[in-house]
DNA sequence: ATACTATACCTAAAACGTTTAGGTGTGGAC
DNA sequence: GTCCACACCTAAACGTTTTAGGTATAGTAT
């Protein structure tokens, strides 16, 4: 069993990140690894995607970042889900959701 | 009952177009209604995008194009969906799928 | 007549997010 | 002592969409 690759659609990093820190705060290329194992391996977050969108999503006020160093002692900036970012999570997922259900009304189309 | 508006993900809208072409061929401005009508108002594609996708997509042999005119005599360019698009419609419907599935598996997760 | 609206096309600048590709530095394994 | 995995960051290029402009025709209302 192979995977055929799932490539992201551009605007849907940021939920994906909301909701990898909604299972617990984590550093970047930690998220990276997260949404990997969530995917089943399907996704891979390219790290000149990842941290930009961590720096534009802080700058939102939906994650907020803090120096700190990981179970092995390294040097690490930990991001963790603001209460702000918990609702945009529920917005992102919505908007997800209400197109999902357009494109699946459209594609039963005859 | 009102309707949120669903915003188009960037990536979707060729597969959406091929989508509307393949129920019958139609010219750009009826493209846009089209899609307007299969997903109940929701979606509202821009003609700075329509024009410039279908020139991209008849480009890759997708669609092709030709003038003609439409029911009341007025002139338009007829698209209609070709093999290839065919092919590439169910490519895309596929990659969305599996997007799709990846999203919700990471949904579930907690 | 003339204004307005809908139809139908097209284009260019700007905004946006992602890919690609470069870089730094640390720590552990071989 | 060299390599790989970890961990961060940045900039240029790329592709798509938004925004905002434009042309032209036909029908309807004033």
């Amino acid at each position: 069993m192979t995977n055929p690759k799932a490539d992201l659609l551009q605007g849907t990093l940021d939920m994906l990140i909301l909701k990898a820190l909604s299972l617990g705060p984590l550093h970047g290329y930690g998220i990276i690894q997260r949404l990997r194992t969530l995917s089943d391996n399907m996704l891979h977050v390219e790290q000149g995607a990842l941290y930009p969108a961590l720096y534009r999503i802080e700058l939102k006020g939906w994650v907020s970042g803090k120096w700190g160093q990981n179970e092995t002692g390294r040097r690490a900036k930990f991001y963790k889900l603001t209460k702000a970012g918990q609702r945009q999570l529920k917005v992102e997922e919505e908007s997800w959701d209400r197109l999902a259900l357009v494109v699946a009304k459209m594609r039963e189309a005859t």
